[in-house]
DNA sequence: AATTTTAACTAACGATTGTTAGTTGTTCTT
DNA sequence: AAGAACAACTAACAATCGTTAGTTAAAATT
């Protein structure tokens, strides 16, 4: 996870300062400073603001669409896919908290690659969708609203990346299974 | 709701654009041509585009304390409190999805209010993790991780301006209820 | 009818933006 | 030891930013 090249280190600076302020609020002079370096010098390592955006956000977005296609060819219950859904959330969100900022409120400044996310994004969520439906179906799931389900769930892991910094002494596999449990079974007695 | 001033146009229009690109991506020139004319002309009404932003959030978060406060007051169990603070998101956001986005995501750009606002936020916050704590005492909650419902309630009811304009047919009441069942009941059958 | 108020305009400002060009020193490869 | 590759630098660019000053026409008030 430790960036190896200058261009990773980039990257990694660029999504912790995305997360502070926003992709459009943060200068490259902020990015370099930050990196105790000019602004002209970062473009040797990278061709525009923009390829550090879409690098954040596109490889976040494959590592989640390619985990719901492990998923959705697991032939699990729909409880158990829904409980590994969680995880994959958990896992991928520990691992890159400050990507997952940008991935969630700059997604609209991409530029080539925004078509291509909103496809990703789609797909997650029709998959996701599917998912929960075919648990009513099973009687595994209440017949109650779908959309409110996939809602709140969707809601809350995607919000995530904010909640997790805080947790300092991570277990990321407690944190899932109680996430799990508050998502699944509800809060009341 | 309507806009009676010309001021309170502004405002109107900006979230709306602030809610698509966010606050540091939207220039005067961008709210002053979605209105028709420009962006000098916003001056006549308004003093800078901080005040815009700060109009949004403040109202906003000052209607979430508001709200808050009675339901403290209420001494109803804490389920019925619960209940009462979706209808209270699901109210106040039905009445300004554009305005959410701002409070949302671009809370860290206030200037002067920025204390005041995170005085707000975390009070807020606080009197929710109470209103769990005692659910837990009570025993009308299980005796589960409090941290994680509250996030889990939290996020989806601060995600809801992105749900909310896609229900056309909007019945605030049953959306309310529909919400408050999955978050608090869980969706396993 | 005279006057004030409201709300638009043109023009421009200084600062900041992402980016390019060209240069220099250091480190790796041969 | 010589040459290539790497990674920093200074300087500057055209565009755009929020905002101010001063002006003008229409509407409301007196």
């Amino acid at each position: 996870m430790k960036p190896k090249t200058r261009k990773e280190e980039i990257i990694k600076t660029s999504a912790i300062l995305f997360k502070e302020k926003g992709f459009s609020a943060v200068t490259m002079r902020d990015i370099a400073k930050f990196m105790g370096i000019k602004a002209a010098s970062l473009y040797n390592h990278i061709s525009s603001k923009q390829e550090i955006l879409s690098n954040i956000i596109i490889s976040l977005a494959e590592q989640f669409t390619y985990g719901m296609d492990k998923i959705q060819n697991s032939h699990k219950s729909s409880i158990d896919k829904l409980n590994y859904i969680v995880e994959l959330h958990v896992s991928i969100t520990s691992n890159n908290t400050d990507g997952m900022a940008s991935l969630n409120n700059d997604w609209m400044h991409l530029k080539d690659e925004l078509e291509y996310y909103l496809k990703l994004r789609l797909d997650y969520e029709e998959n996701f969708r599917h998912i929960i439906e075919q648990g009513i179906k099973n009687e595994e799931l209440k017949n109650a609203n779908a959309e409110a389900m996939l809602f709140s769930m969707l809601s809350t892991l995607r919000s995530l990346y904010i909640w997790i910094p805080n947790k300092d002494d991570l277990n990321t596999s407690k944190l899932a299974s109680d996430l799990s449990h508050v998502l699944l079974t509800g809060i009341i007695k």
